[in-house]
DNA sequence: GACCTGCTGCGGGTTG
């Protein structure tokens, strides 16, 4: 037993459990691993004690014996969060005072003073707790290796978190560095339990590591419950707000004594927050509020007084999934389908959050067909069914942004540098040609940029390439990360009349002539100029767009595999649960409307109502597919007959909708829905070009090509001009073959359009039996997406002023 | 007849 966790554990009146001891032994021969264990069982602390116990010479460490004395960095802990960063740095504090170790532990993150930082450089501490994007500011700075040089230990927290995300391969990046500096460095990861973990080992630890693998055999106990309303009939159809379930989450919350309630988005816990407080007048000062949205302020008392113990409940969105554990919640409640399994658990675990604890979560649907999901989710969960996390490969923009984070630093070597970089999974098939078409974008703007001086970036002196602008060192540490914010462009009328702000992710979806939905009115999109959308009024009831939206927000392949198997229950009537046996009425309705399909049966309805004639297929394949097999669909469709559609869509199918009749039969459908020439149509039924458009953007502030502005400072540099639209259009017109550029395109197919999820749909719709039927109204099924349709879109300034009364409200609190 | 969808995360500073 490793003699310093032996003092903690005995204070502590623990006993070890048998992953931690599995981890001590692990590090103390000299290997790297992954550890997977649930929430509250102390990985943390597994970790620290075999790190200090390899930082003491002395194996029979007593306080007496401290003899080990350095002012180098030993140990670098990287955390996704610097509220985890903070929260890690506190738990090691006390564990350090009550063992009275002689090692010094340090944050380093955006909030560190220059002064600490300084001092930091000057004599480093033995641990340092950090971000990844603080990692590679350090690497930044000159004198980067030799600080690096007598690392031993590096540890990965949420791993799993980090490598689906560009962050990722920062984090990857960096590795390859630090390894490079110190080859004996060794590599610890914490990941949740991901439906690939082996890869994601592989990924941090490299190819043909001899890392182990520790999972722990507990098993947390976890309670799922279905929080039904008292009748079927009374319930909608559609809708996501489940407010018709308040009273019942209100009892549930009295029953427990602390209670995270989730919802899906901002305006929804607003609204939530609202209601329990104007029917539960006393859960004032009890109840608080917690997302995005709200300053750094708010957030940081709910926190606290969440830790103290004095909030019944907090409505908030996903800005509580992670990180910082508080003890006193011991309840979660979920509103609205979760998207995920992952995300489901991952929330269920912020409750219980002590070994042997039970975590309680209670799933409340906001519609009829909501209701599923839980079956659905007691299916997967039992199944032990979870998602995957699919790490980035060949990001360019990262790598561009790496190599001049090392330019500015020490400086690099290209062909050493080379060698690192193809050694990590994301660069393992980078060619020497693409590594120098990276170095030739950065030594003098490549192909295209050649004639720019601002864009000849690094200079070769001795063999290094080195940034030696000052001012061009400055402005790259202040862009370094991966994270991009989503940009808001202005909506104008032509004369000029400012109608309010929206997401330029929507907006790029859109051609000229399209009509879309905002504040309220109908707008035909006239021209994008910038950041300025130019729009005019329109009552065309055709050709409306209503979203192209949720490319963030579809359930996951792995919830829909869930989905669709509880599905097939309830046709072949073998379903059990309460869910299916509770939503037996509405699926006789579906029945009897038109019909109920099998797990090997696509249901096709068509039907005419006054709105028109309408076409609605059901996959159950999640939201951000079928936007695009439907644009797939009609564009097909318009080749074959001359019909306009407007789409819709939700998680279990779309909608075509068409002023005017068309004919459709089974063969047709059939051959509409082939998956051949699948790519093709794509591109030419899809504006791909505008949505690698908008992707490019963030490619490009990542890469370097655009500097995103001081922050807090007015950007007035000639650099504003050089936008990334033009880029775009330049490297379109006169670089084809830039990476960037591809890189643009690739990501719009694997992660926006998701063209192999897509090609998986058409490929097992295509083995399906297509069951065609002409309701004569709108089915259970069908309804839910009709009225997605019909509903005002970006109307979101009526919440937005009641956050600001919340905002004032929460602020008389602080007094 | 039924309908208020769209999250989160990070981030300057020594060559006087």
């Amino acid at each position: 037993m490793n003699p310093i966790a032996e003092v903690w554990f005995f204070n502590q009146g623990w006993q070890p459990h048998g992953f931690q001891k599995e981890t001590w032994k692990a590090i103390a021969t000299g290997r790297s691993g992954l550890l997977n264990a649930p929430t509250g069982f102390g990985k943390t602390f597994a970790l620290w004690f075999g790190i200090l116990q390899h930082y003491y010479e002395d194996k029979h460490f007593r306080r007496q014996q401290q003899k080990f004395k350095t002012t180098k960095l030993h140990a670098l802990w990287i955390t996704p969060l610097r509220a985890l960063s903070k929260e890690i740095y506190k738990a090691t504090q006390e564990l350090s005072a009550e063992l009275e170790l002689d090692y010094r532990i340090e944050l380093r993150t955006g909030d560190t003073t220059i002064a600490q930082r300084q001092k930091q450089r000057k004599s480093p501490p033995q641990a340092l707790i950090t971000t990844p994007e603080s990692v590679h500011l350090i690497l930044a700075s000159k004198g980067a290796a030799d600080y690096f040089k007598h690392l031993e230990f590096i540890v990965v927290d949420e791993w799993h978190e980090l490598m689906g995300s560009k962050r990722g391969v920062l984090v990857e990046l960096a590795l390859s560095r630090l390894k490079a500096i110190n080859p004996k460095l060794k590599i610890w990861g914490v990941s949740a339990t991901i439906g690939n973990l082996e890869e994601a080992q592989e990924i941090l630890l490299g190819k043909d590591h001899n890392g182990v693998l520790v999972r722990a055999q507990i098993q947390k106990k976890l309670s799922i419950e279905t929080v039904f309303p008292d009748n079927l009939e009374r319930f909608p159809w559609a809708g996501h707000l489940g407010i018709k379930l308040l009273d019942k989450v209100v009892d549930i919350v009295n029953r427990y004594g602390t209670t995270l309630i989730f919802t899906n988005t901002r305006s929804q816990a607003e609204i939530w927050y609202q209601h329990i407080i104007t029917a539960y007048p006393e859960f004032a000062g009890l109840l608080a509020i917690h997302h995005g949205s709200l300053s750094d302020e708010i957030r940081q008392w709910v926190e606290q007084a969440l830790h103290e113990g004095k909030l019944k409940a907090v409505v908030c969105t996903s800005s509580l999934d992670l990180g910082v554990d508080f003890r006193p919640v011991n309840c979660v409640v979920q509103i609205g389908s979760p998207k995920g399994i992952a995300r489901f658990l991952q929330r269920a675990g912020r409750s219980g959050h002590r070994p042997y604890e039970t975590s309680h979560i209670y799933y409340v649907p906001t519609n009829s067909l909501e209701i599923i999901e839980g079956d659905s989710l007691k299916y997967a969960v039992a199944h032990h069914i979870v998602e995957q996390r699919i790490p980035y490969i060949r990001s360019f923009d990262v790598l561009l942004q790496y190599l001049t984070t090392l330019a500015v630093g020490d400086g690099l070597e290209a062909h050493v540098v080379f060698e690192e970089v193809k050694k990590t999974h994301c660069f393992e098939s980078i060619t020497e040609d693409e590594f120098a078409q990276c170095m030739a974008m950065l030594v003098h703007g490549g192909k295209s940029l050649s004639a720019y001086p601002d864009f000849h970036r690094l200079v070769l002196v001795d063999g290094l390439y080195k940034v030696e602008s000052r001012k061009l060192a400055m402005r790259h540490r202040l862009s370094v990360g991966a994270i991009v914010s989503d940009l808001m462009m202005r909506v104008k009328f032509m004369s000029g009349k400012y109608l309010g702000s929206i997401e330029e992710s929507f907006i790029s979806r859109l051609k000229a002539g399209d009509v879309f939905w905002f504040s309220g009115r109908q707008l035909e999109l006239i021209q994008v100029r910038n950041i300025e959308a130019i729009v005019k009024p329109s009552t065309r009831r055709t050709g409306v767009v209503p979203s192209w939206m949720g490319g963030r927000f579809s359930i996951s392949p792995d919830l829909g595999i869930a989905i669709r198997h509880s599905f097939s229950h309830i046709r072949k009537r073998t379903g059990k649960s309460d869910e299916i046996k509770f939503l037996q009425p509405l699926f006789k309705e579906q029945e009897n409307r038109s019909g109920l399909p099998q797990e090997d049966e696509l249901l096709v309805e068509y039907i005419h109502t006054k709105y028109g004639y309408h076409l609605f297929v059901y996959p159950f394949e999640g939201k951000l597919v079928h936007e695009g097999v439907a644009q797939v669909l009609a564009y097909r469709f318009g080749k074959i007959q001359p019909v306009t559609f407007s789409i819709a869509s939700n998680e279990y199918g779309f909608e075509l909708l068409s002023a005017t009749p068309f004919s459709i039969d089974q063969a047709l459908i059939t051959e509409l829905l082939s998956p051949k020439h699948l790519h093709k149509d794509i591109t030419e039924g899809i504006n791909v070009q505008e949505m690698a458009r908008r992707r490019f953007r963030d490619i490009a502030g990542i890469a370097g090509l655009v500097f995103q502005g001081y922050p807090g400072k007015q950007m007035k540099s000639k650099h504003l001009q050089a936008n990334a639209g033009l880029f775009f259009s330049v490297f379109e017109d006169y670089d084809p073959h830039n990476l960037l550029l591809r890189q643009a395109y690739d990501e719009v197919f694997d992660f926006q359009l998701e063209e192999g999820r897509m090609q998986r749909a058409f490929d097992r719709i295509s083995s399906h039996r297509i069951v065609l039927t002409f309701p004569e109204k709108l089915t259970p099924f069908a309804f839910p997406i009709f009225s997605e349709s019909f509903r005002e879109r970006y109307s979101n300034e009526d919440w937005q002023s009641r956050l600001e009364t919340l905002k004032l409200q929460l602020e008389g609190k602080f007094e």
